[in-house]
RNA sequence: GCCGCCGUGGCGAAAUUGGUAUACGCGUAGCACUCAAAAUGCUAUGACCGUAAGGUCUUGUGGGUUCGAGUCCCUCCGGCGGCACCA
């Protein structure tokens, strides 16, 4: 017998199916069952593989060749993600190229892979370092950049003043800095790239309802978006600080307009701008000036350090006006606001705000509760129909002096049937009555006790309902709680008809929990001891004016709907997402690929304003707009263009085409009505770079695109509809012109009597941002529109364009990293690249003037968060990837009807804006992405968030097929070092998977990854399971080599126990590998081969299906003795076999083991037949001598049958 | 503080989703093979009582629902992960 020898096998078949390029894949052509399995590439360190990495390799690899067997073509691609930190500072210290030590890493990760068998399609690695990728990495950032979402903004950056280096976010430790010796870190302002990612976060956020994630990656998503929603309520601050008009306003954001009534005090953040504009009026600015300068010393070390002690300083002098009741409330500063979130101010609640109450507390500022806490009785909740009686309470907490019991009562009565409520004192208030007085009054009636001293109120209304049975009559308590203290015993005679209703007893304080019986009673308990809070939750508004006895979801929209009407505030939703800060200063990684030139800063965007057929340039609103686009500093064109009344399309182009408008200048297109049209075709036609395309009621060329009756009635003849007709015909290649502007506003009215609504189908591929209005009807002077006011939010102060930085042009790219001589970062926080004067002078792309490089190169994230679509197309050098291609690997999404429509309708007030559906069958839609994706809990956040981000944009641009770029996501669990640390060179416990190849093979090494434990919790190495999992292969070997194999050919004899055996083993094995339990189908294949072994004979065809599913864990042995004799004449991998079926008549048993359990206790087990019926059965365990036994004569209460498991007998 | 997850032998862990708790593996002990060791094979292995048959207890704690709870509900204790003054 040959002994097993992995080194030999696994080197052989690896080989092999390299050789044989078995895993290589190809979309062309195109075979139905596709299967995109993919992985998080890893990033090449110096360190190389640990044996961590392997296990979400092994997993994805146990699915794909799973899933290749069951006849899908699998892609499971693999590539580096190799620009980093650890790599640049590797750089740093020795002087020696990035790039010639990734080259070297990658080789050693290629090599260890390569080693553990999985089937990956080499052919298409990919390495994010390499310009023929990075090439469309920077290609994708100029996307962003034309659209408007890269720009730059003055952003502070981590600075080590000991290293002189902008660091991560990663490298600040606990505020310090990890490469030095800890020095402190600081802030440094800088202008940054950001990508603004927060204008698809609600488009991140709806994505993550059409996806497969583990809850967990969902969760922490939508945690991360931090959408709330609320309103935003201008709060008018005097006196007006001088030289501005009175009537200066502060914003607050809140998510909780229901208290506005409870708001006491307003609080701005520490920077907020107002704090320095109204610095002459502040009596005490010298404190204020002392607190502001306090908080800024403060680094974020010492923020955190301070257990967040709320601080802040009132700002003397200036009050703000509550707009619901115009009471004059103070303004404070402090730094538990933050300006970075909602407006930068806020106006405290604390009756219903914890922070704000402990602020309230600490400054002695009022607290004014304005919801009530809200209990309905369950045991007798109020019942409908019956009258309700509203009855003012109070409840009394009496805590005797002497021994701390608190005096509670026990009632006799009928109030409620079938229960006697206990509870605390409780009575009545008689209205205009003090409460304590009305407090005081009950216990003395009710127990007699009069040595009471009044405590506090606990500042807290609650209000319960329920049915009091004695009257039948609902009730609605308002309740206040009172806390007394008894001094003494000392008690007066209780009237015989008190002593009728209740009992008065004294309870232990830990009892009172357990003892009180109504529902509202633990709360008020528990209340009551953790002394002063804010009551968060919802309840019913009180003390709130109009607002008064609704519940807070009413309250909320009620008030909401009144601030609109007043024009003081609106409904807002905010995000916690901020943009994402995109430079590094740093050398190792894709540069940016734009340059600076001073000279096109200098050129400012040109209006060009097309009017529609009858050129009503200067009859509606035109004037009005030119005027005001001069206060903002446009130069506007609006020709009169030829033949309005029998327009033509080519003709109008050509007078704009003679427009004086150079090249390179930079435009915004208004295009109304039949101008719409025109403007889309001018865009595509002229070089000139396009800031905004705002088309305003555009016509369209589909029947339904324009009310051609209507048109009639107004008096258009027949001549000039032809003209329209064809006008609108030539309006073509819309989804180019989709790439050509930054940006595409729609403005459509709902009560448009020419153009309708449908026209959004007609520029669906333009993808853009559409506005309905009502009342607007064709934005013409019949419908009297002389002004159009809402459109200036489209035109910035015209200085806000063209901050002068200029891409590369694309066929330029890419932007290779230049060779350094240093790889340290400059004194002043730049990168290595600006020290290179030679690479940074250069000519601007546009103007051909002198211009400079930008010398931020990007994150780490940006090569990573679009590698899922360069897997599909890897060599492709005309695009990041074909279309084509994507489709294949990706899908692409399939429609839900309606979902356009449901948009329209919420449209609330007009005003609201949704991206344009494009054209049908395209958007609205869901179901596409990678397959399945496998990565760490640590990149849930970014990394998925950023690539997701990645691929919708691009999904916007019509550039990849799908919206969400993964259809089903999972996490695996760390693996630790043997201590049960995480595995690390310091702590030195990592564990190097060459060595377990080289002692115990690669097949047992994966195997035992896949044994540990369950795949996505984090679990230790323990080298001694390897042992014990390779003992399990040298059993499977020695089987094939020593035992007899049946020889009459396949299931020849019938062996019935190992078909079963086997066919269970089948079922067991795929659903397992399906749901990632790996751990539990491994253990079944030992099971199966603890059982099997004792066999002398063993069934050929039994084992070949145990060798199949045994392939996908450990493929080389597998492979090897599919291939050996004796017994097979098999050839080739097991890649290509068929994946076994279960045939449910081999599962079949004819008999089973039934328990018998006598008062829930295990008392017998019973063979019986698995047809027999359950009568039968039942009298079989009666009659059991050992059930008898346990029955002592009694007879059964009660039998249950449980079909095929057991019989439980009751006596 | 908030959100989420998890507590089962000496260890990693199973448990058909409310139905035989401790499968499978490691470790340990004994035996076999060996001059010996390693490797391998066999046997035992939750705790307690008992020579045994057998019995009792046992899934972090305490309670509840149920004929029946590791699994569902509530309380507390302990651990892990994420967010952290987000109005």
């Amino acid at each position: 017998m040959q002994k097993y020898d992995p080194k030999k096998v696994e080197k052989k078949w690896q080989q092999q199916w390299e050789e044989g390029r078995v895993f290589e894949v190809s979309e062309d052509p195109p075979q139905e069952k596709k299967f995109y399995a993919l992985i998080e590439f890893p990033y090449p360190s110096g360190a190389g593989l640990h044996v961590g990495h392997p296990r979400p390799f092994t997993a994805m690899d146990v699915i794909s060749r799973k899933r290749r067997m069951e006849g899908y073509n699998v892609l499971y691609p693999i590539g580096f993600d190799a620009f980093g930190l650890p790599t640049e500072n590797y750089a740093i210290k020795t002087g020696r190229p990035p790039a010639e030590v990734t080259a070297e890493n990658i080789a050693t990760f290629t090599r260890q892979l390569k080693a553990l068998g999985f089937s990956f399609d080499w052919s298409r690695a990919v390495d994010t370092t390499d310009p023929k990728y990075y090439r469309w990495t920077q290609w994708i950032f100029l996307q962003f950049f034309k659209h408007g979402l890269a720009y730059k903004k003055n952003q502070p950056i981590n600075w080590c003043p000991s290293c002189k280096i902008g660091l991560a976010n990663e490298e600040v430790v606990n505020g310090a800095c990890e490469r030095c010796g800890y020095a402190p870190v600081e802030k440094r302002n800088k202008e940054q790239w950001m990508l603004a990612i927060t204008k698809y976060a609600d488009k991140l956020l709806a994505g993550l309802k059409e996806v497969d994630y583990i809850p967990q990656a969902r969760v922490q998503q939508e945690n991360w978006i931090g959408r709330s929603e609320g309103a935003v309520v201008r709060f008018s601050v005097i006196p007006a600080p001088a030289g501005i008009q009175s009537g200066m306003i502060v914003e607050v954001f809140t998510t909780r307009p229901d208290t506005l009534f409870g708001a006491t005090y307003m609080v701005l953040a520490p920077e907020h701008e107002l704090v320095k504009r109204l610095k002459s009026r502040i009596l005490n600015a010298a404190e204020v000036g002392a607190y502001l300068e306090q908080v800024n010393k403060k680094t974020e070390q010492e923020r955190t350090a301070e257990g967040r002690e709320k601080t802040g300083v009132e700002l003397k002098g200036i009050k703000a006006i509550n707009p619901v009741n115009n009471e004059a409330i103070p303004v404070w500063i402090a730094d538990y606001v933050l300006a970075s979130y909602g407006t930068g101010a806020i106006m405290a609640v604390p009756a219903h705000d914890q922070r704000d109450w402990e602020f309230a507390s600490k400054y002695h500022l009022p607290i004014k509760q304005v919801v009530a806490a809200h209990f309905i009785e369950p045991v007798h909740p109020p019942q409908p129909g019956k009258k309700t009686k509203r009855r003012q309470t109070v409840h009394a907490i009496v805590r005797r002096k002497s021994d701390g019991k608190i005096l509670m009562l026990q009632w006799k009565g009928a109030m409620w049937e079938g229960r006697e409520p206990r509870t605390f004192i409780i009575g009545g208030t008689e209205a205009g009555e003090d409460p304590v007085v009305s407090a005081e009054r009950e216990i003395k009636e009710e127990t007699g006790y009069r040595n009471l001293r009044f405590v506090k109120d606990l500042g807290l209304e609650v209000h319960t309902e329920y049915h009091a049975a004695h009257k039948d009559e609902n009730r609605y308590a308002e309740i206040r709680v009172l806390h007394f203290e008894l001094n003494s015993d000392e008690q007066d005679t209780v009237s015989a008809a008190e002593m009728e209703k209740h009992t008065p007893v004294w309870i232990e304080p830990e009892e009172v929990g357990n003892f009180i019986n109504v529902v509202d009673g633990p709360f008020i308990w528990n209340w009551f001891n953790h002394g002063g809070q804010a009551y968060t939750p919802d309840g019913i508004s009180i003390n709130s004016d109009f607002l008064t006895g609704l519940s807070t979801p009413e309250a909320k929209a009620k008030m909401i709907a009144w601030l609109e009407e007043q024009g003081i505030g609106k409904r807002q939703v905010n995000y916690k997402l901020r943009d994402w800060v995109f430079s590094r200063q740093r050398y190792w990684g894709e540069p940016i690929p734009l340059v600076y030139c001073e000279n096109c800063a200098q050129r400012k965007p040109k209006i060009l304003y097309i009017h529609g057929i009858y050129g009503y340039s200067e009859e509606n609103w035109i004037p009005w707009f030119r005027k005001e686009m001069k206060k903002r500093g446009y130069e506007v064109l609006a020709p009169n263009l030829p033949n309005n009344v029998h327009p033509s399309l080519d003709k109008w182009l050509k007078t704009l085409a003679d427009l004086p408008i150079g090249k390179d200048e930079s435009l915004i297109v208004v295009g109304h009505s039949l101008g719409g049209p025109a403007a889309c075709q001018f865009v595509l036609k002229h070089s000139a770079q396009i800031e905004r395309l705002i088309l305003i009621s555009p016509t369209g060329d589909r029947q339904e695109a324009i009310n051609w009756k209507n048109l009639r009635d107004a008096g258009c003849d027949e001549e000039s509809i032809e003209c329209i007709k064809k006008f609108n015909a030539a309006n073509q290649s819309l989804d180019k012109v989709r790439n050509l502007a930054k940006e595409t506003i729609i403005y459509l009215s709902e009560d448009d009597p020419f153009v309708p609504l449908s026209v959004t189908d007609n520029y669906s591929p333009l993808r853009a941002k559409v506005k309905i209005f009502k009342n607007k009807g064709h934005f013409n002077e019949r419908a009297g529109i002389l002004e159009l006011p809402e459109i200036l939010d489209e035109f910035p102060d015209v200085q806000s364009f063209n901050s002068g930085w200029i891409p590369l042009p694309e066929d330029k790219l890419p932007l290779e990293l230049p060779k350094v001589a240093k790889y340290q970062p400059t004194d002043t926080g730049e990168s290595p690249l600006a020290a290179m004067t030679e690479w940074v002078k250069t000519t601007c792309p546009r103007c051909g003037g002198p211009a400079r490089r930008e010398t931020d190169t990007m994150p780490n994230w940006a090569g990573s968060s679009w590698y899922f679509l360069r897997y599909c197309d890897p060599h492709n050098n005309k695009e990041f990837a074909s279309m084509k291609k994507l489709e294949y690997w990706m899908g692409r999404n399939t429609v839900i009807p309606n979902e356009r429509e449901e948009s329209l309708s919420q449209s609330p007030n007009g005003q609201r804006s949704f991206p344009l559906a494009p054209a049908r069958g395209q958007d609205d839609s869901t179901g596409g992405g990678v397959d399945w994706y496998n990565g760490g809990m640590e990149h849930t956040v970014l990394h998925l968030l950023y690539s997701r981000f990645w691929n919708q944009f691009l999904y916007d641009l019509g550039l990849v097929p799908t919206r969400e770029p993964y259809k089903k996501r999972t996490s695996h669990g760390l693996i630790l070092g043997p201590d049960g640390e995480k595995m690390s060179k310091s702590r030195g416990n990592v564990v190097n998977p060459d060595e377990m190849v080289e002692q115990y093979g690669a097949d047992a090494l994966r195997m035992y990854i896949m044994f540990m434990g369950p795949f996505d919790q984090p679990v230790a190495w323990d080298t001694n399971g390897v042992k014990g999992v390779k003992r399990f292969l040298e059993k499977v070997w020695a089987i094939q080599n020593n035992n007899k194999f049946d020889r009459e050919g396949e299931d020849g004899w019938i062996f019935d126990d190992q078909l079963k055996l086997v066919h269970k083993l089948i079922r067991k094995i795929t659903t397992d590998i399906d749901e990632m339990k790996f751990n539990t189908a491994i253990a079944k294949m030992m099971e199966f081969i603890n059982e099997i072994s004792s066999n002398s004979v063993i069934s050929r065809g039994v084992w070949k299906i145990f060798l199949k599913l045994l392939s996908p864990f450990a493929p080389h042995i597998a492979d090897e003795l599919w291939n050996s004799e004796p017994f097979f004449e098999n050839n080739g991998s097991l890649a290509s076999e068929k994946w076994p079926i279960v045939d449910e008549k081999n599962l079949y048993e004819e008999r089973m083991t039934i328990v018998i359990q006598v008062n829930g206790k295990v008392r017998a087990r019973q063979q019986v037949g698995t047809n027999l019926d359950e009568e039968i059965i039942k009298r079989n365990a009666l009659s059991d001598d050992r059930v008898q036994k346990w029955l002592e004569g009694k007879a059964p209460k009660k039998i249950i049958y449980v079909k095929g498991r057991l019989v439980s007998i009751v006596v």
